[in-house]
RNA sequence: GCGGUCGUAGCUCAAUUGGAUAGAGCAACAGGCUACGAACUUGUAGGUUGGGGGUUCGAGUCCCUCCGACCGCACCA
């Protein structure tokens, strides 16, 4: 029986046995959940607190009187446990090798398909990344990045529909500006004395831009006024600029289902249809002729301007209907934003109030990276044109170790990062050992006897595997599913690369003390099925992180 | 000033959302290969969870209040 199910009858007995103990008690809910130290057992109980106050007794005595009556109602408690036993208030177990076992022969059966979860129907619209189309991705891009699509792809793996959608922002003034710097590079190839626009985007990338303009057409723009040039650069360095940064993101690793332009949003109509959908709610008002939204109402600490006095949409206004289109299609509509949007929290949660979608949307934001460089601080401000880009840290660690280093901490969680020590040390990032891990049971497996790999590969006679190591890894093994239930409910990505090196380390534990390729033939076949196991649950977990899973290294 | 995130070992971070003796990795120190990959492993040491109150069986987690860091606070995007 799998742990799951031996929980589920062992939940329900205690259940009984608390109502039949203390009928004046409302019926608790008993959960099972794996405590933090091993010592404590498989896993734990806290029920027996919850009925302390109705019953006038200690929590010990509560766990002791419903393990004693659950065993009585059933003996069979008995098998599918090695030990039930009450621990300061807690009822702690410990389940029986069996059904370590059944978990094993269940990976070994599903694959890659082990721990997926069932389609639950819900639509989830999932937004990251978003940036003006005025310059390369950079670092902090390759947080929301990886954070962004581990999260979509765990997701989708735990039955979610996610659609992924990027916002290009590319309907304001700093296309124009854009364009205006483009032209500046475009003089100065000619001309290097050419005065760059003091606003302008600074930086060499937008030299080879304007030098594919000159390519192409010349001297054509050099004595045309800003009126004829103007809307021609700002578009050629928009359409460019979302085309590296397309690319960037797919050497990164991630798709994207669309790409959404923020100015054909306006182009067809629809920022209008969002801001008259506020207007007939009668959130707005307006004033001095401009029109606001009344976000103090659903808890902002400011009303925002949704068209200015001038008649124009201002950036919210299309947030707003950007947004109004997500909740309508979407269950569940998540933001993952740059740590320059603290702002952006408040009224977008107003936002999703005043249209009625209360909670149905969540904001993260991915805190700031400080980029360090031999411990002096780096800036990676576009303003000082002193960039450093998404592809510049590809270049020096690799996509593997980017996206890995990346989803190791929790968005909540400020990171500084040493490139000097990131290449020095990328050999102590975390996602060799784990890709270690892999690579050492795929060289077992070759050293291994095919006709033994193919009989592991689809056995059930496990029993042999006793030793605390191989039921340590086993245990491990099986909490794949919840963990990354745990990273789809709270937006976690980091569990997974957490639990990756856990699973990691059990096995160098396990192959450390237990040799696999033994004389015993029965033990050699069980302990392969443990490997060919773990090696299953590692090339899942580093495919969610987005990872590859190496044969050797 | 207002608002938003945070503050945990020397460093970088966890802590199953209110559970047990706060855990890992680096760095330090001491051990382990004539065994399937030592890119591994075993152990030691390291803490008043920024300070102080409160809520309760129980607080790193929730509330209040100070201190500190970062980020926002446009009819820019």
């Amino acid at each position: 029986m799998l742990p799951t199910d031996a929980l589920a009858t062992l939940e329900g007995a205690l259940a009984a046995a608390a109502v039949a103990c203390y009928p004046q008690a409302p019926a608790p809910d008993v959960t099972f959940e794996a405590p933090r130290r091993p010592e404590f057992g498989d896993f734990s109980t806290n029920v027996a607190f919850s009925l302390t106050k109705i019953a006038r007794r200690s929590p010990q005595d509560v766990a002791r009187a419903l393990i004693d009556a659950a065993l009585a109602h059933d003996a069979g408690l008995r098998v599918l446990f090695s030990s039930i036993e009450p621990m300061a208030g807690f009822i702690n177990v410990r389940l029986a090798p069996a059904s370590w076992h059944a978990v094993l022969a269940r990976i070994l059966r599903e694959g890659a398909d082990f721990g997926r979860g069932e389609k639950t129907g819900t639509r989830i619209s999932l937004e990251f990344g978003s940036a003006n189309p005025t310059g390369p991705l950079v670092v902090v891009q390759g947080r929301t990045l990886s954070t962004g699509d581990t999260l979509a792809k765990t997701l989708r793996f735990r039955g979610r529909d996610v659609f992924v959608e990027w916002i290009i922002n590319d309907a304001g003034s700093q296309v124009d500006t854009l364009g205006r710097s483009i032209y500046a590079r475009y003089r100065q190839i000619l001309d290097p004395s050419y005065p760059f626009p003091e606003e302008g985007y600074p930086g060499d990338y937008l030299r080879p831009i304007a030098r594919a303009i000159y390519d192409r057409d010349g001297e054509d723009w050099v004595d045309r006024d800003e009126s004829a040039w103007l809307r021609h650069f700002s578009k050629f360095g928009r359409d460019e600029l979302v085309a590296q940064q397309q690319r960037t993101a797919l050497r990164f690793g991630v798709h994207y289902d669309l790409w959404q332009s923020e100015k054909e949003m306006h182009d067809q109509g629809r920022v209008t249809a969002g801001l008259q959908r506020l207007i007939d709610l009668g959130a707005t008002y307006e004033q001095d002729g401009a029109v606001f939204f009344r976000a103090t109402a659903f808890g902002d600490d400011k009303d925002r301007a949704i068209v200015r006095s001038d008649g124009r949409p201002t950036y919210y206004a299309a947030d707003i209907a950007y947004h109004y289109e997500k909740l309508q299609r979407a269950d569940r509509v998540i933001d993952i934003l740059g740590p320059d949007h603290h702002g952006y929290i408040g009224r977008l949660k107003g936002l999703a109030a005043a249209l009625g979608y209360e909670g149905k949307l969540e904001v993260t934001i991915a805190q700031q990276i400080t980029l360090m460089r031999g411990g002096e601080q780096v800036s990676m401000s576009k303003r000082a044109g002193d960039i450093i880009t998404l592809d510049d840290i590809l270049d020096e660690v690799g996509v593997d170790a980017a996206r890995f280093f990346f989803i190791m901490l929790s968005l909540d969680s400020p990171l500084t990062f040493d490139l000097k020590l990131a290449v020095e040390q990328s050999a102590e990032n975390p996602v060799f050992y784990v890709q270690y891990g892999h690579a050492r049971i795929a060289s077992v497996l070759r050293n291994a006897d095919p006709g033994d790999c193919s009989e592991a590969a689809r056995t059930t006679a496990l029993d042999r595997l006793d030793h605390p190591a191989e039921l340590a890894l086993a245990r491990r093994l099986a909490e794949l599913p919840g963990v990354a239930e745990g990273v789809a409910v709270h937006l976690a990505p980091h569990r997974l690369a957490r639990y990756a090196r856990d699973v990691a380390s059990d096995f160098h534990q396990f192959y450390t003390e237990c040799k696999v390729l033994g004389d015993d033939r029965e033990l050699r076949i069980a302990r392969l099925a443990l490997c060919i196991a773990t090696k299953t649950v590692l090339a899942t977990v580093l495919e969610l992180c987005g990872v590859t899973a190496p044969e050797s290294m």
